[in-house]
Formats: structure tokens, C-alpha cells, sequence
DNA sequence: CGCATATTTTAGCATACGCTACATTTTTAA
DNA sequence: TTAAAAATGTAGCGTATGCTAAAATATGCG
């Protein structure tokens, strides 16, 4: 006893499936993302991207950030020489350009909510890495729709 | 040469780090709260919830959903015999509901944004677990508002 | 009943991420 | 110039997640 059901295990739920696997598989290049993006912040404040301020910046020692910057290293987004500061590759430079377009939308679409700021930026942060092409347009309209109230045509980036 | 910065390292950025921090600190809850969510999915579609349709459900082998499933009653949200099918704790249903509720309130924001059903589905899978009450609240209140076209203020926390 | 099949569990390996402790190199200052 | 301080890098440990392969248990049918 105790299976009085029908049999037909996995027949219907497939889909589900892909997007829980798509949900984890992306997973990796979160950290990636997030790296990137405070060294295009970094370099851009203050001129130069170093170990230990990207690490604290992030939150992570520096040898957390350490090995994850040898993975963007293998994966070609940066290039370092030892004991100096951090180059973008041409690749690496579009994604960190592009996550940060991602994270400053998401981040002006959850105040336009009507969500403080404080809470704006910690949801944001967790939340863009999830955001599709086609969600983050979604996002963008909803914005130019409230800032202009008139017809603009959706390219402005 | 080649640090011709001012070295007033790490003064400011302090908030940052604790935004990240919790991003990735939560990430371990999601696992959980997903696979949670789909027991509870399941047991009441079914009638109960078994290894194999559960792990074939998330997209994961039998043998990670039993793994984590371990955490899962190492955590006190579920309660196992060996070979026989899973029961929830109250703790372990509460945090199936909230999970699903969340879920189905960030699909249905999704949805009202315009944005197609397969994608909704895909990214609200990855937003959901980012989400914190706050921000549900607003995504609520925006379904609301749409729905009785009523005045809603923003302040609901 | 007993063997074939299905389900569940365990064992062992890989990757990513976090950490502390320690080694190395660079920078700074005496 | 040389020794102390700061920054960077390496080694090794622990957790979580994923997998395949193989053992253990349950189920079902001849």
C-alpha cells in the first residue's frame, strides 16, 4: 500500500525541469558577473582594480576572489600579471559593460515600485542574474513609460 | 608606477559588500526551498512524493534530490523512512507554501508585465528565491492595482 | 515462493565557493 | 639600502551541488 497512484512517473512535468536546470546552471557565472562588473566599477573610480579592494568591496577575502579571478582568467575575460592590477580582455569588458546595464535597470525598475533604496539594491543584487533579455525589456518599458508618458521609441541605452 | 591612486582603499564601499553577501549567503536556502516547493507540489497531485518523480521533476538525478533531501531532514523540514515516500514537518510545509506563494506572486507579476508564459516560468525560477518580503509586497500591490484599478499605496511592508 | 525489475541508497569523483594559515612579492619608510 | 608593512598568491580544509556506478531494498509477476 501506500502508492495507490497512477503510474505514469514523468510524463507531463518535462518542462519544469529545463528551468530549474537553467535556474542552477547559470549559477556559475553569477560570481563571475558580479566579479566583473566591480572591477569595471573599480577601474572606473578609481582608475585601476585591485585584489584586496575588489575583495572587500564584494564582501570575500582575497583569496576567494583570488581563485574566482583565475576562472575569468581561464575563461578569457581578464588578463593579470602577477602582483598588478586587473585588465579586461575585449569579451570580458562587454560582459562586465553589459551586467552593469542589466543591474541599473533592475535596480531603477524596484524603486519605481516603490521600494526603498536600501532594500532596492540588496534585491537587485540577487535578482539580475536571473532576469532574461526579455524580462529586462520588460523592465526598461515599464521605466520609459513612466519617465516620459509620451511615445519613445525603446532604444536609448 | 602604475598606482597612481589614492590609497584610501576600502573606506567607502561597505554597504556593497553586505548586498553580495547576502546574495550568495542565501543561495544554499534555494536549493532547499525549490525542492521543497515541488515535494509539496507534488504530494498534492499525486498524493504522495517519491525520490524518482521528484528528482526527475527538478531536472537533477535521483541521487543529488536524495542528497540534498538529506539536508533537507538534517534541517528538520522533512521526515523519511527509508523506501517509503516524504513527509513534511510543520516547519517544512510552512516553508513550502511560503515558497510557493512567492512563486506563483513573481509568475504572476512576470505575467503582467507582458512577458511571455515560457519565459516567465524560466525567469521567475530564478528570481523568486531573491525576492525578500518587501519587494513581494510591491509586486502584490502591482497585481492589485491592475486588478480593482483602485488607488494602492506603496506602503504595506 | 522466488527471481526480475524498479526504486532508493551509498560510494566516490568533479566543480564552485567560502574560509584560515602561511609563503611570496611589492611597496613604504627609516 | 634594508627592514617592516602591505598586498598578492598558494596550500589545504569544509560545504553544497552535480554526476555515474554499484549496492541494498521493495515490488510485482509467473
Amino acid at each position: 500500500m501506500s502508492r495507490p497512484v497512477t503510474k505514469k512517473t514523468a510524463s507531463s512535468p518535462v518542462q519544469p525541469a529545463e528551468n530549474f536546470r537553467r535556474s542552477r546552471r547559470d549559477h556559475a557565472l553569477e560570481t563571475a558577473q558580479d566579479y566583473s562588473e566591480a572591477i569595471a566599477d573599480l577601474a572606473a573610480s578609481l582608475g585601476e582594480a585591485r585584489v584586496t579592494d575588489l575583495a572587500h568591496r564584494l564582501g570575500v577575502t582575497h583569496v576567494t576572489f583570488n581563485r574566482t579571478l583565475a576562472r575569468l582568467k581561464r575563461a578569457g575575460y581578464v588578463r593579470t600579471q602577477p602582483y598588478r592590477a586587473i585588465f579586461f580582455t575585449g569579451t570580458g569588458r562587454k560582459l562586465a559593460a553589459e551586467s552593469k546595464q542589466r543591474h541599473e535597470t533592475v535596480l531603477a525598475f524596484l524603486k519605481y515600485l516603490g521600494i526603498p533604496d536600501r532594500v532596492a539594491q540588496m534585491d537587485a543584487e540577487g535578482i539580475e542574474h536571473h532576469v532574461s533579455p526579455v524580462t529586462l525589456a520588460a523592465f526598461k518599458a515599464a521605466l520609459l513609460n513612466v519617465r516620459h508618458r509620451v511615445s519613445v521609441t525603446t532604444r536609448k541605452s
